[in-house]
Formats: structure tokens, sequence, C-alpha cells
DNA sequence: CTAGAGTGTGGAACCGCTCCCAATGAAGGA
DNA sequence: TCCTTCATTGGGAGCGGTTCCACACTCTAG
């Protein structure tokens, strides 16, 4: 119950104690070998004994590093929350930081001058380097930091690629296994509800849609294509225009699940039968997805793994800063549910 | 686009180029009053020209503080997204600390190890201090981290509540309104669904719900007290016991909305229809609340200023380690909706 | 038995910034 | 005109670590 110790420990004091000079104590508390077990073993005592715990400022000024990075997310605070990917994404960020005792700094700007603190604090060096999330396009902070040499790495696609290291999903890929699988249930006529066009993410799943399509030789139609903009209400919308312009569709990609919800709404109220009459497929893997009715299926994104990723470029990055930018692409999953299931057992009027 | 400044800028090269001593240089970015105005004006040129940002650390070893503060959530990561307490929580926070130009540190230990951790950083004075939310009762860090003469501020009632500051929402008094409001509305066999045990809050609303009994003159009926656990299931499975018990009941005091969603679902499953047969009164308002069929009462909680209040307090005690702890009380105010309204228009048989 | 190669160790020089203190010069007062 | 007072300024001592370097030993190998 003692707490002696109200005033802080400095190294200085435990190199006392343990009767060895400060560079020696030091030495123990950085494990550094080459000091003998004797010594050793009297600092770590002395150590535990104070509670020594050793100044971060100190420590930071000495070495030029921080043991901490940044992860700067460009999204309102209500959207970051509530959002599955944040945790998911911190999960794996976490998995890799913590083995390498590093601390993870969330910093979420939300205005202009959010932004430049954002910048004063990263190259002010309170982080050894930064991660950076749903970072709107052509956003100058990438480029400021990286011409402060400060290493960088960024989540999504960014829109000078090949400047920065970078983490994505293969969302073209993803969207093409989307059609594909619809495809293969028998759809022929597949309608696409788009995200925000200046979000990469949408426009890669466009571009996976209209990949898919051409693949399997199916027609282009610019009619079956609608822009949502990643709300609910946004794709209930987009569906119900659909509906007008091609009533004969009989498959829709929605390029999230929160749109996917919207879309099932619209076609229940339109006395579209989910999947008899038209199969969705969403995006993301929402943990709600299954829990739809009808279950959605959906393209699961490896989000954990993005993070693990993401942390081990930016370790690589720190630890040797000139080494070229480097571009890491991950695959999606498919988990289809009852919402897309094949056309199947009404095959050419056989009768029941 | 010269990018020159790869290499980081020091004090010593702003002063150098302004021609002046580091020493005025420091007073100029420092805001010290004591530069003449030809000297100011040379150094910020020079500063903004070299893209001049002070070091984190070589400032905060010099000072003594780090001007960033940890907000350390004992949550796992998958509730702490998701529960719309947080984002309301930061963004009170974010009113006070940003118009000091403080930074804030989220923290969330998940295990013990991590537990361990955090209180590693925040002893090395890598943050000024520390607030704390969600802490499991009698919890070691916050005596740990006061030993160690760290400002601390508690989100919530913290055991030994007289040693260390804390800002809380008056949980007694909130339930206590509610259940006078239910009695109000013609309710006279008011049930309650409790949080766990082990939370504090979940004990206050409690001893609310039982005031408001007894400041009505109504008896106590432990029968009419079912335990939650704060999950959706665990309050639907709570009311179904009630149902059980009591079938006489009119009115049902929940402890928190995700519980009371579950409570309407069992409700519905027994045929008992809401607000005739049974008031319901939830505790959060969570923004889900006035969504849900029928709209839920609900008691609303000044998230946002707990915030600004915990951080003022955070501020004080950064600024004067020796006050003594102090303690904030936030009031509620109670969002009544269809599902608490009163039993009203069918008085004693009236025809229809 | 001695030169050479390791080991441990302590002294001291930083890392970048703040701030105390003494020094300077100008302005004001006697 | 000389002494104070006041506003600026620069020198230099830390803040709490890490790490280079030289030194003192001990332990082989020649």
């Amino acid at each position: 119950m003692k707490d002696l110790h109200v005033t802080k420990v400095t190294l200085q004091e435990v190199a006392q104690a343990a009767g060895v000079s400060r560079a020696t104590a030091s030495r123990v508390l950085t494990s550094d070998p080459r000091v003998s077990p004797g010594a050793r073993r009297a600092v770590e005592r002395a150590a535990s004994k104070l509670g020594y715990v050793p100044n971060h400022a100190g420590r930071a000024l000495a070495t030029g590093r921080s043991d901490a990075v940044a992860l700067v997310v460009f999204e309102p605070t209500t959207l970051l929350f509530g959002d599955p990917f944040f945790p998911r994404l911190i999960r794996g960020l976490g998995d890799v930081l913590t083995s390498r005792d590093m601390q993870l700094v969330l910093l979420a700007p939300q205005t202009a001058s959010d932004s430049d603190r954002v910048e004063r604090y990263v190259a002010a060096r309170h982080v050894d380097g930064a991660l950076l999330v749903s970072l709107p396009s052509a956003h100058p902070l990438p480029g400021r930091l990286a011409s402060r040499g400060i290493p960088l790495v960024i989540g999504g696609r960014p829109t000078e690629a090949d400047r920065f290291n970078h983490v994505d999903v293969d969302n073209v890929a993803g969207a093409a296994r989307a059609v594909a699988h619809l495809i293969a249930g028998g759809r022929r006529t597949i309608a696409t509800v788009t995200g925000r066009e200046d979000v990469p993410a949408g426009q890669d799943r466009l571009r996976g849609y209209q990949e898919g399509l051409t693949a399997a030789g199916l027609p282009a139609d610019d009619a079956l294509i609608e822009a949502g903009d990643f709300t609910r209400d946004g794709g209930a919308r987009a569906m119900r225009f659909l509906l007008v312009k091609r009533p004969q569709l009989d498959a829709v990609f929605v390029a999230s699940d929160l749109m996917a919800v919207g879309v099932l709404e619209a076609l229940h109220q339109a006395g579209r039968r989910v999947p008899e009459d038209v199969a969705v497929v969403g995006y993301d893997d929402d943990p709600m997805a299954a829990g739809l009715q009808p279950p959605l299926s959906s393209v699961r994104q490896p989000i954990e793994e993005m993070g693990r990723e993401m942390a081990r470029l930016l370790l690589d990055a720190v630890h040797s800063p000139d080494r070229p930018p480097r571009k890491v692409l991950l695959t999606t999953r498919l988990e289809a549910r009852f919402s897309s299931a094949p056309v199947a057992s009404k095959p050419t009027g056989e009768a029941v």
C-alpha cells in the first residue's frame, strides 16, 4: 500500500539503487545483451521495486522513435462508430502492433482544421508513421506527410496509387465474382446499384460488375446501372428506378449491404419475391446480412487481414524508410445465402 | 513542389534563418509576449518557410507535459463501436479538448495484459492524464495510476467514489422519474428489468425504480424485479419470467433500450399490446428508440455534456494536481413516446 | 609471459526544446 | 548627466533517456 512514488522515478535513481551507472541500467532496460547477469538482476530488482517506467519523451528524444502509429480515419465520428468495418480493422492492426509493443493512436479529423491538426501532430513525430483510411480522393494529406518523410500506408486505393504504400481489397474481382455467381444461378438480366461515384471502392465494384457481364458474354446495358449513395434509402430509391426502367430484371448486385437492405424493401414493396423473382447480392458481409429476410448473399472483405497487412507495411516502412512504395491486393470471398439461390427447380415449365 | 525538408527542421535552424537565438525563436513559438515585433515576424516567416513543426518529444521533455490525454475504454472493441454512447462521449470530449489544442488518445484494453500496457503507457507520461469509462467495478487501474500521481477522471460511479474525480449521470433520479411518469399515466403494477448487478449504473437504476414506487406510496414487490444482462435476448427472457410471475403487470421500466427491444418482442409474442395493456419505458434513448414499433419512451442521458464535463475536470486536475477529487452529477431527461401513453380513453368499460 | 581479443562498465555527448538568469541597450527620472 | 527601470535578448543548464567510446579486466593463443 505504499504509494511513495507519487513522484516520477528516473533511470538515474534506478541505477543508483542498483549500484550501477545510468548507462548500464539503460542497457538492461533496452535488452542490450552486453550486461553481466549480476548487474542485470540488480537493475531489474531495483526497477520493479521502485515501480520504474521509462519516460516516453526522454526515450523518444534519444531514439528518434515514439513506438506509436496513428490511424487517421476521415469519416464523421458517428459513421466511424456503427460501421463494423472499423472494429475489424482495428482488431487486425492490433494483432500486429501489440506484438511489437506499439501503440495505436486514433485520429478522426472532421473538419479541414482538424486535418491540419493531424498533420502537425504527425509531423511533430508524435508517432512513427500513419495509417490512412477512407481518405477522400485527392486529399492533400498523404502528399504533405510524405514530403516530410513520414512513413505512410493507405487503406483503399489512393489517387496516385504508386506514390504510396497501400493495401486494398480487390473490389473488381469481388464484384465480378458476385455477378458470375448470379449468372451461374441462371440469372440473365442483372442490374446493379452502385456506390457514390467519387469513392474508389464504388468505382471498382462497378467495373467488376461490368467485367463480370462481359466475361459471360452478356450485353452491357446502362439502364441496368443506377447510382446509390451507400445509404439504405439511396438503395431503395435506386431499386425503384431500376424496376421502372427494366421491369424484367431478375437479379441485382448491390455495392453495399446497407443499400441492399433498401433494395430488399423496395423489391418487397413492388411485390417481387427474393430470390424467386429477383436474386440479390450485397457487399461487405455486414453482420446483419445473415439475419435479413431472406438472408443476404454478400461479398466478404478480409478486413482483419487488411489491418494486419497495413500494420506490417507500415512497420517495414518505419524501419526501412527508403524502400519504394508497395501495394498489397487482398481477395474477397462470396458468402452465398438464400437471397441469391438459383432459379433452379422451375426449369422451363416442369410440372410440380 | 520542393520537398526539400524530407529531413526534420529543428528550432535551431529556424532561429538561424531568422537571425535570432534559439531562445527567442522558442519564445515566439510558445507565444511568449516578451519578443519584439521585428524578431517575432522574422521567426514566424522562417518557421513557415521551412515548414517547421516543434518536435513533440523535445517539447514534452522540457515542459513535462504532453498535451494529450487518454480515453481508456474497458469494453470489447466490438461493443465500443456500435454503441452510440461512445461517439457522443467523444464528441463532448472533443469540444473541450480541441479548444485547448489537446489530443485524445483512445485506448481499449481487452485483456489483463492490455491493461498493464495501458498502465505503462500512461505512467510513461505519454499523456497528461486519463479518462476512464465503463470501468469494471473494483478494477485496480485507477488506484495504480493515482498512486503515480496521474490526473484521472472516471466516467460513471467508481467503487471508491470519493477517491477519484468522476462525472456521473443521476441514474437514480432518471429511473425514479420514469416510474413517476408511468404512475402518472395510470399504471399501478410496474415491473422492472434491471441491468447486470455488477454495473453501478444498473444498481442505481434499480434503486431509482424502487424510490419511484415508494415516493408514490406503491408497495415494493420483489417478484416485479427481474435481472436482464443488458442484451436484447436477456431483456426478452426477463420479460417472459415477469409475465409468468405477475401476469397482471401493466407497465415495465427497462434499464436499457437494447433490453427494451427484447421486452417489446416478448410482450408481442405474449399477445400483450403496448401501450394499451402494458406501458414500457427504456433507458439511454438509443437512436433506434424512436423508430421502434411502438416508438419507445426512454430516459435520455446527457452524454455529450458528460464528455465535456469529464474533459474540464481532467484539465483542471492536470493544472492543479493537488486539488481534492470532485464529483459532478448530471441530470437526465425523459423522452416520452407512444410506448408509455397513459391508459386514458378506456375508462372503466365505456362502450366502443 | 605477453600481445590480442573479447567482455562489462562508466563517462559524456547528444536528442530538441524550454526557461532561468545575466547582460545589453534604450528610455525615463532626478 | 548619471542612475534606474524596463523591454529584449542570448547563453546555458537541464528534462530523461540512449549510445559512442575509451578503459579496465579477464581469458585465450602464440
